[in-house]
DNA sequence: TGACTATCGTTCGTTATCCGAACATACTGT
DNA sequence: ACAGTATGTTCGGATAACGAACGATAGTCA
């Protein structure tokens, strides 16, 4: 039953991909958990196959299973691509940094994870003569930016160590960060404290740092930043009086 | 390499399934379509694998294929779960079909589609002393509301055919459909017009309209709909009068 | 408390799914 | 025209995935 035969070549189509998928799609709002036995009858399947679809995304970090029951993990919601979880995000956002931007006169950016990068999909710029920060559309890799780290700290632990995995990272000013474990540690930093800061780290002069943008079940989708001169604004001064004021449009922006 | 042995027991994982999921991850929005060799390369698999894993995916709907290039359909992007890609809809949602709702004294509701169902996550009430429409919170099945048609013709073709294989339609009226090929038809038909009308199928003497709300991407996410009393307003008046401001609303709404 | 039912975890011999190397064909760039 | 690159196809076989069966566990009810 792997086979199609539609006319010519033999077509393998892969079953146990297939069941997989099956069982994926049922999760929903009815059912935002599921036993062994709701999978192999609400898919169709055997037992064991059902299980093993269900292990499976257990193993790869996609469902949590708490004895009983299989429910998706943040992996799973997001499998639907940042074009589905992410949507609308960047209209809705705009107004809001607009604002904040006019009243703090600093760049405000709005970022998602693409790819191993920050993606930013939208920008409020500063009226200033010399203005900082990154443009619309740029893409930076996500380990060196404060977006990049609060992105990654939205993923599963097995995510985190697939992406350490697989870059190279290059450091782009002498205060870049490049050790893997250094990295690992900023990430977790980001998770712990709900934000994270960039310090001269993508350009000298330059400072950021950026708060999650979670949507309703909680989920990272997105990552709202400032970007500021260093010679004008102290990293303290960025924590007491900016850092409020990012975390309640982030907050306002939820998906 | 599709059994891992963490202490005891020998758990079988699903290899073909984890390398699909591989595949999937690799869309994006800088990777908006994919070459076989593109999967391959990006996934770490063979290009004979990452062949036969995108095959499966267009066989079921879930990718096109140009000759060349595989493409995310809208079925793929729904994988995430309606948690996912109607995330915060019915927060958005709620002040808008509000105001519609006062300036029409008609009850708006919008749902999403859940394990064959309309789902109800938003709704604004009338204030008459007699009301219709749905509850907050209710479920209907899809074949036998005007949302649920709306949401169905959002589904690709072959996730019809598996939807009106899976259902037995009961007939909640005299005047309730429940020929497949009937409801086919009513599906493919709210899919041309953009619009689905519901007249007392559910309940005698309650007539219902509902529109698509779309995401960017143009993926319809949930629908939008009006109820009225079939002795008050005919369907005439509805489309004529109401259906410009559902539509409009609908509009504002989307994802 | 015990009988009964439902569900789950595990096993393992079997089989057919999925594999990929190799070859032919098509496309692209110079 | 030709070299290099990319893609489609084939098919024998290795092993991944299968599911029936059994024992274990959990829940229900009298």
């Amino acid at each position: 039953m792997s086979s199609a035969d539609g006319g010519g070549a033999r077509v393998e189509i892969m079953g146990g991909f297939a069941k997989g998928l099956a069982i994926i799609e049922l999760f929903g709002l009815e059912r935002p958990r599921l036993t062994v036995s709701d999978a192999a009858n609400g898919a169709g399947l055997t037992r064991a196959a059902a299980r093993r679809c269900l292990l499976t995304l257990e193993g790869l970090g996609y469902v949590e299973f708490d004895g009983k029951y299989f429910a998706p993990r943040a992996r799973l919601r997001r499998l639907g691509g940042v074009a589905a979880y992410a949507t609308g995000l960047a209209e809705r956002a705009q107004p809001l940094i607009e604002q904040l931007c006019e009243e703090l006169n600093e760049p405000i950016s709005v970022a998602v994870l693409d790819n191993d990068a920050s993606l930013f999909i939208a920008r409020a710029e500063a009226h200033r003569i010399v203005s900082t920060g990154v443009r619309l559309g740029a893409r930076i890799p996500a380990y060196c930016s404060a977006t990049g780290r609060v992105l990654l700290s939205g993923l599963e632990p097995m995510e985190v160590d697939q992406y350490l995995g697989r870059i190279k990272p290059v450091a782009r000013t002498p205060k870049g960060v490049t050790d893997l474990a250094a990295l690992k540690a900023l990430i977790g930093q980001a998770s712990m404290e709900g934000v994270s800061f960039s310090d001269e780290e993508l350009e000298l002069g330059m400072r950021s740092m950026a708060v999650p943008i979670h949507n309703v079940a909680g989920d990272i989708i997105a990552a709202c930043s400032l970007s500021t001169s260093a010679s004008r604004v102290t990293l303290d001064e960025m924590k007491r009086v900016y850092l409020p004021r990012l975390e309640a449009v982030a907050s306002a922006i939820r998906g």
